[in-house]
DNA sequence: GTCATAGGATTATCCACATCATCTTATAGA
DNA sequence: TCTATAAGATGATGTGGATAATCCTATGAC
């Protein structure tokens, strides 16, 4: 139908951000294609106009995930006292709001294991966005060097995902509070 | 055809021992009718001779896998120092061979986050598994009073559930032993 | 104002899977 | 030895989802 030029990628842009919330809402094959093009008010015919297959969707919904998520942490670190910034980071992470809205929260808290079950091409997509995630939550992390700052991250967002996931399952707010809580002082605590 | 009396539960086992490895695997859906029943030797129509709905598998499956790995860590446990357990735990459970293979390995590392996506019913029967697991890993646990242990087992199983969840992303295997091993080290210095 | 065209709708196909009704048959128990 | 029975096989049904061929039409470029 000849739409306004920038129609096309206004429709893309917004597949994409709902199927960045389905994902993390409801797992990897969350994100089904009639549902997210009903959500853009369009049926599931169309959208093999805009992604070749399925798994371009996924791999661009992940992207869409991380860079959220990344914006979403360092603007968090940027507006801490200097010194404090992974700290902030660590409260925001295990926040209660975090934990009950994966639908906007990390990828890693909502998805890794399944990640870890993609096949060889997704996941090289994948480790991209993590890398890219890393390196923008790098500057923030406790310690000198590189290197060391690299450890940190990797414990800490694994210490944080790990509390997140279980805290998800957690039924009553008051245990799920508990375990960020707890997770939350000894990260504090630890470096 | 009236099978020897013992014959029902042997096949019944079969069925949830594999399902228990193919949930880790592969996922919570990844116990499919088709192929456990295969895997047992027999075809898809036999099942609901055995189960009244798929749910039952997956929740005996799951059952099934908590008890294999709280008996595996609970022998490690029983086998070390006195004092030391936790650490074994910590060292067994973050070891490469548990991180390479999810389908023998702890449930929570390989379903975390799809565990919390479960409804009500469900997930209030894991939750009870759950909280056998939980109980059958605190005489191991670091801390006095029985508070800090559930403390400690919280926070070491967030911990490393994470760690290992990350690390399965992780394609070679030198930057998954990293990850592994400083987050070992970095619990084994915490308590 | 016309019309070529690209974005979207309709419709169909294919596949994997859960579920169930019905048929078959080996064997435990008499 | 006979037979009732329950475990399993066969095959059908329904559903949800991916994919694709074909058709439709609003609109930007002229």
């Amino acid at each position: 139908m000849r739409y306004r030029p920038e129609h096309r990628a206004e429709i893309h842009r917004k597949i994409v951000k709902d199927a960045a919330r389905r994902v993390r809402a409801e797992g990897l094959t969350g994100a089904a294609v009639s549902a997210v093009m009903r959500d853009a008010g369009l049926t599931h015919g169309g959208f093999y106009k805009h992604f070749r297959r399925k798994d371009e969707l996924v791999v661009e919904s992940l992207r869409e995930a991380f860079r959220e998520i990344a914006d979403r942490l360092a603007q968090v670190g940027e507006q801490a006292q200097p010194g404090t910034a992974w700290k902030a980071i660590v409260k925001a992470y295990l926040s209660p709001e975090h934990c009950d809205h994966a639908e906007w929260g990390c990828p890693l808290a909502a998805l890794a294991p399944e990640l870890a079950r993609t096949d060889k091409n997704m996941k090289a997509q994948i480790l991209r966005e993590l890398a890219r995630y890393k390196s923008r939550m790098l500057p923030f992390m406790p310690g000198r060097r590189a290197a060391d700052k690299e450890r940190a991250f990797e414990v800490i967002i694994s210490t944080m995902l790990g509390a997140v996931a279980i805290a998800r399952i957690l039924p009553d707010q008051a245990a799920r509070a508990r375990v960020l809580a707890s997770t939350r002082d000894f990260l504090l605590h630890s470096f």
